[in-house]
DNA sequence: ACCTGAACACCGTTCAAGT
DNA sequence: ACCTGAACACCGTTCAAGT
């Protein structure tokens, strides 16, 4: 569709007056592009395209795809409100925010990627680490062990917003196939799950025995429900309370 | 150096005996070139290339790229032994079999990337799911709960893993760049801490107090020694024994 | 001084044409 | 029947040449 209205869009008079290029339109274009085709799929061409521009002219502002998705992924998390003295006490804000992280990272595709290739320390990273070892510290939890405690849990959402990531895009990818009629819980029930599902159910007992008599378990809850992450996380906490390694 | 014997090997009286393509062979050579030249920089063209080969020729074995990789992953994990009777109870035997893994597939630079992307269900895969649930189950892992206890524990991995390549790829660089001189654990401190102790270092109480406060802390024991990646496991594991979800 | 067109050195994947 | 050369449609990044 843009090739159709390329030479209009191309004409300085209709052009919608081109805003001038900065650090953070190049940002945004680009968290837009995640959202729009999928993190893997964003390059630096078709960022500059979206901004009315070649390549070469984001080297300006932006060392390289790395450090550009690394100023993405702390835009994004700029969306996340940190839990206040309303929403309970240390642990409950402490498990909203996690969740919080969770969704709103696993929304923008794979970004969380980025926390992957390297520890990101953006402002909003750190506003977010800042609130973290201070919800930490309000546990209990020992000085020397806070630093550790907060890199486990920022394993824990890098990893849970990667799987809800690929989980809403199986979801759009079936939604889209059947025209769009059916539930969307219901329709990612049969598609994503049902390969694994038969990985895992026709493993025979012979060789597998455990998988095999746990099989009812691994299939029906969902590996990556709402519960099962709302399960790792009290997991996790009660995990940082119970722990006092050996002195 | 390729280029000054290229014309020697081509030859096929001097090049050695090419065994015939195979899957396998194709997947070990990926493998080898993981290590080599990294995750990352091994490309389609370069297996061929490895493999006297056009690239062209590695679509009779593989789908693309990403089931080559798929299979590179559970090819890596072949090499992880289970822990058996001498090696304890089952925590024990748990708690060796995770770091097994993390050290098996972190010492392949990002190949645990493939875990992130998709659902691994190679065969090794399957017989090391097989051996932590069989794991966890004797540890008293309710049944329900069990598939979900073994998905945070491969979180765990995955990540863990993704973050010991890091480490051992700063550590290379380091060591490369000084004349490979002093000790790797004592150069690498230096470089890759360095920087994030500078971020973290410098952050004024005024706006993050907690970050402050636990500067020490968070500079010298190191985000991922051995001894964090040991304590983080224990509470996971301490976790999975204290929580009883509310019935 | 700032911007960018064009080029460089790559990619993954396909398929027609060969053996 | 099997294999692959050559081509297609892309990449990220650089830099000389323009304004």
């Amino acid at each position: 569709m843009t090739d159709s209205t390329s030479h209009v869009r191309d004409n300085p008079r209709t052009r919608p007056a081109k805003a001038p290029l900065s650090r953070q339109a190049v940002l945004a274009a680009a968290l837009a592009l995640v959202d729009e085709v999928g993190y893997a799929a964003v390059t630096m061409r078709r960022v500059a395209q979206a901004l009315d521009t070649g390549p070469a002219s984001l080297y300006v502002y932006v060392a390289d795809r790395d450090e550009l998705m690394a100023g993405v992924y702390d835009l994004a998390l700029a969306a996340v409100e940190l839990p206040g003295p309303a929403d309970g006490d240390w642990r409950a804000r402490l498990e909203l925010l996690v969740s919080r992280l969770i969704a709103t990272l696993g929304g923008h595709d794979d970004i969380a990627l980025v926390a992957i290739t390297r520890v990101p320390t953006g402002p909003q990273t750190l506003r977010i680490l800042e609130e973290t070892l201070t919800l930490l510290r309000a546990g209990g939890i020992d000085d020397a062990a806070c630093p550790w405690a907060a890199d486990l849990l920022d394993q824990y959402v890098t990893s849970s917003a990667l799987e809800l990531a690929a989980r809403l895009r199986d979801q759009r990818a079936v939604t889209k196939a059947e025209g769009a009629a059916e539930a969307t819980e219901e329709a990612m029930s049969r598609a994503a799950r049902s390969e694994l599902d038969a990985v895992y159910g026709e493993l025979p007992a012979a060789t597998h025995p455990t998988i095999h008599a746990l099989r009812p378990a691994m299939t029906t809850a969902g590996r990556t429900s709402n519960t099962s992450a709302a399960w790792k996380l009290g997991v996790i906490i009660d995990g940082l309370l119970a722990h006092h390694p050996q002195p």
